[in-house]
DNA sequence: GAAGAGGGCGAAATCGTTTGCGAACGTACG
DNA sequence: CGTACGTTCGCAAACGATTTCGCCCTCTTC
């Protein structure tokens, strides 16, 4: 069906060898210039593509890095895979993207199905707590990088945002506009992005000696429906409505705001709210979302980076990168209502 | 370092082939069932994982489905691609993504790392009719299905959706409304389905006896800053503006959106506007978007299972699916200002 | 002009699996 | 009891590339 290299050879009246190394960039040394241009030749004339597969049998690497995400659907994951993508087609690999969609069992099989389809190292952006075992028992096979999402027990690579500091950054921006009734619409501790999130927030209400005005359980998979759900239990307790919120992500933002609507409430004049990720349209939602932006394209690109350079060097030692997020003022805060809070500016320490 | 059939074979005491046989669902009955129990055992205890790198060098089949999509960051893509990944789990199969970006050297390259990779046959859903040339000769080469877009003048197998009747149900539901001045903000016609966008939409004016209220350039990439540009580009004309536009596709439309509030304009009260996708929060959006949904995920599947029978039989007719799209109406669409176009309901037929 | 160096290329092994072919064995049947 | 057949499994050849080894030839150098 295909051109093989060995007809190639034939064209040229060389050796298969001889036309093997013509044809490889860093061999063609050990090859006289009229020959391989005899062979580039003949390559050229059949439409010569090699097989990747029996080169990577040969080899022992396919030019394939592995990609575990949570979910194409969710905005959030492209812009890493775009990075991801960036810097692998500067050397001619390729991404090779599976979906867990948040589900142990998923995952364990896609680290199988990528090491059986012999991926020269797997990217894992959707790791959670659980998964640990099944990345660690992976990772004595091929290299692995984790990335969004770490394991901190473990001695993995990993890049990461610094969900901490964003976490404080939503906190503070809404203390400093004089919200003291806070409550946060939670991801599943089980990962440790939300986990982490959740620190930052806590810590930046307690920098003003607040505690967050309620509790609401994390949700497990963040969409709008769960940002509407969680939402609504926290309009449906007893004790009065908060006067902000922070989402863990821009998709259950949306959702809270819905919920607020439907309550006759209205954002950001009664409740504010503060998105996580900086999605898409995130400028474009009824009220402009003021959210945490993460340099997810640059988080994909570091990734990449890390995989190729532990391909070469496998014992080289794992590094944990870390990304600063940046907060992104739109119109969905606004100061408490009348009576409510205190006095802008005060009671946090910039 | 991985573990090998070999090794298998030698703990239960049996020849590789034997093994292998005991392995496969299908030649397993070639084999005893006390050897076949000793094999999977064998197996099961050193953890063994089929090199199928090397199984694909043999049997000709790598398990790969190879798939084209034009960028991850268009929320639409996403849909698709799940219906397709739905697909290929049945079977153990996998896709192979990759992006082109909306440019034919990257699409002609993806064609050939995925030939090169030996992928089984590839779903090409960003092709443009600059791309025929490259798609045709990769066709004689492996199975391809053309989705979401299509080529006209060829025989390859296509799963579409109806865009003529898309654009026509965008038109026929302003036409409905009373408007007579609308403006179309169109994908470049190298693309099938924003070609057939078009030729549903001016169907759809012709109905009511309509020409489009103005014309601008149709742009290449259907993002938030060129619906701006277009819609901008639109107000600026010396004539009056318009009372309402249909944009190629939901970011489009946001952006569009934006050039009405610079201009001091408000959607729906001055200017409706319909999206096309119906992308997620699509109805979170300031105004929440009437646009047209599109069975993405279903074509998906449908590109997924058509991409398979054309493995099996190579020689089976190639098929032209064709799905409904579906008017989704919110709130960005109103009855023209006053004064403004003719009574509503007059002018179309249903 | 001989010895050594090195460039250029062919021969063959190899990566891990699958599979056509045939050998050995047991069973059934005439 | 011999032939025929079916089951079970080993042997070895593939799949298409890369790479080690070593041969031959030419060029340099004293």
């Amino acid at each position: 069906m295909s051109v093989t290299l060995l007809e190639v050879a034939r064209r040229a009246n060389v050796h298969p060898s001889t036309a093997s190394r013509a044809l490889s960039p860093v061999m063609s040394r050990e090859v006289s210039e009229a020959t391989r241009l005899k062979v580039l030749e003949a390559a050229e004339e059949l439409g010569y593509r090699p097989n990747v597969v029996a080169r990577g049998l040969r080899k022992g690497r396919t030019g394939t890095i592995g990609v575990v995400i949570n979910d194409f659907q969710l905005p959030y994951n492209a812009a890493v895979l775009r990075g991801i993508e960036a810097v692998l087609d500067e050397t001619g690999m390729m991404p090779f993207v599976t979906e867990s969609h948040e589900d142990s069992a998923r995952l364990e099989r896609a680290l199988e199905h990528l090491h059986g389809r012999r991926a020269d190292a797997i990217i894992v952006t959707a790791v959670r707590a659980a998964d640990e075992a099944a990345v660690v028992k992976m990772a004595r096979l091929l290299p692995i990088v984790l990335a969004v999402r770490t394991l901190p027990n473990t001695r993995l690579a990993t890049v990461a945002h610094d969900d901490f500091e964003g976490g404080l950054l939503a906190a503070r921006h809404l203390v400093a506009l004089g919200h003291r009734d806070i409550v946060e619409l939670p991801g599943t501790g089980d990962v440790s992005s939300f986990r982490q999130r959740s620190a930052g927030f806590h810590a930046g209400l307690q920098e003003a000696g607040l505690e967050p005005a309620s509790v609401v359980q994390p949700v497990h998979r963040l969409t709008v429906e769960n940002g509407h759900a969680l939402m609504r239990a926290v309009l449906a307790r007893a004790d009065r409505p908060p006067t902000a919120a922070f989402a863990h992500n821009d998709v259950m933002a949306a959702g809270a705001i819905d919920a607020l609507s439907d309550a006759g409430l209205s954002c950001p004049r009664d409740i504010s709210v503060v998105g996580y990720d900086d999605i898409l349209l995130a400028d474009h939602l009824a009220p402009p979302l003021t959210t945490v932006r993460l340099p997810s394209f640059h988080l994909g690109q570091l990734a990449a980076q890390l995989a190729r350079t532990l391909l070469d060097q496998p014992d080289a030692p794992a590094p944990r990168v870390s990304l600063p997020p940046e907060l992104v003022v739109r119109a969905s805060c606004a100061p408490p209502p009348k009576g409510r809070g205190s006095s802008p500016g005060v009671g946090h320490g910039h």
